[in-house]
DNA sequence: CAACAGTTTAGAACTATTATAATGTAGAAA
DNA sequence: TTTCTACATTATAATAGTTCTAAACTGTTG
């Protein structure tokens, strides 16, 4: 939770300009106590519903990628129509319940650390992610 | 490696009318030692220079997802323009280069059993994937 | 063979995402 | 404060992977 004038300097000290919209943008991600997680379309919503001003949908996207390449956000990789993005950037692993189509948190502490006995020479590992996908239980 | 018969009758026993399409798919799939990834297109280009009979898009679409549906095919969740599938359908992982944008197997020995300690309630665990998003080593 | 459900197909439709290019603005310099 | 300019926003078009449609075709069964 933090107010304005926060925004204002977590976005100058990454090189991006504090514009009105940006600022709306990080207050509807980060104005919250818990972190959660998105598609574009939900967070067109999510602001719509919190200004009156409206923000294009191309500033949109331009600020969700901007935001995931300074590190606010993380992409999560699923196999869906469309990107999911989540504001909670630690080390975390999900559930996606298909049925719902819905992203869940695991815990860090509920999973044991992933280790891969392997590398590629030449390539340096950039992120490791666990996806649980569940599904309802009929049986 | 199986021949045409065997096809046939793998077809046959899953309730799927063995077409000269889905035979001749088939054999690009499951002809080769060993398994690899593709996407959509790459395994359009692959069934052109096997073949003179054109096999419509529409139809390598259906094909896969049927094949996907009965657990002939796997796909991989990453974050991608386009989706990826794996003809190895047995447990394992991948690493996913961004740079090359390229899949590859990580040998499941080499992966300590991810082991998740929480549930949640009414749903089942479909599958468990882990992706190591690996890039070009520059330091 | 006849009948029919399942399959293929070309092409249209759909939709998430990206590109374009004109307009606007934040921040610094004069 | 005014001017300047690189950066940002915007409406809109373009792109592209995927799905849909509906007509033609085919594998299977009786
Ligand atoms: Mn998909
Ligand atoms: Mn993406
Ligand atoms: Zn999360
Ligand atoms: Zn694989």
């Amino acid at each position: 939770m933090l107010d304005n004038s926060q925004y204002i300097e977590k976005l100058r000290s990454s090189g991006l300009r504090p514009t009105k919209q940006r600022i709306k943008i990080c207050e509807v991600l980060f104005n919250s106590e818990k972190t959660f997680h998105f598609t574009i379309n939900e967070l067109v919503k999510r602001i719509s519903k919190s200004t009156n001003d409206k923000i294009s949908l191309a500033t949109v996207y331009n600020t969700v990628h901007a935001f995931k390449n300074k590190g606010y956000l993380k992409e999560i990789p699923i196999n869906s129509d469309q990107s999911y993005f989540d504001t909670n950037t630690s080390h975390h692993h999900h559930f996606y319940d298909e049925t719902q189509k819905d992203l869940i948190d695991i815990d860090d502490a509920d999973v044991e650390p992933v280790k891969i006995n392997t590398r590629i020479p030449g390539k340096k590992i950039k992120s490791v992610e666990v996806l649980v996908k569940v599904e309802d239980d009929k049986s």
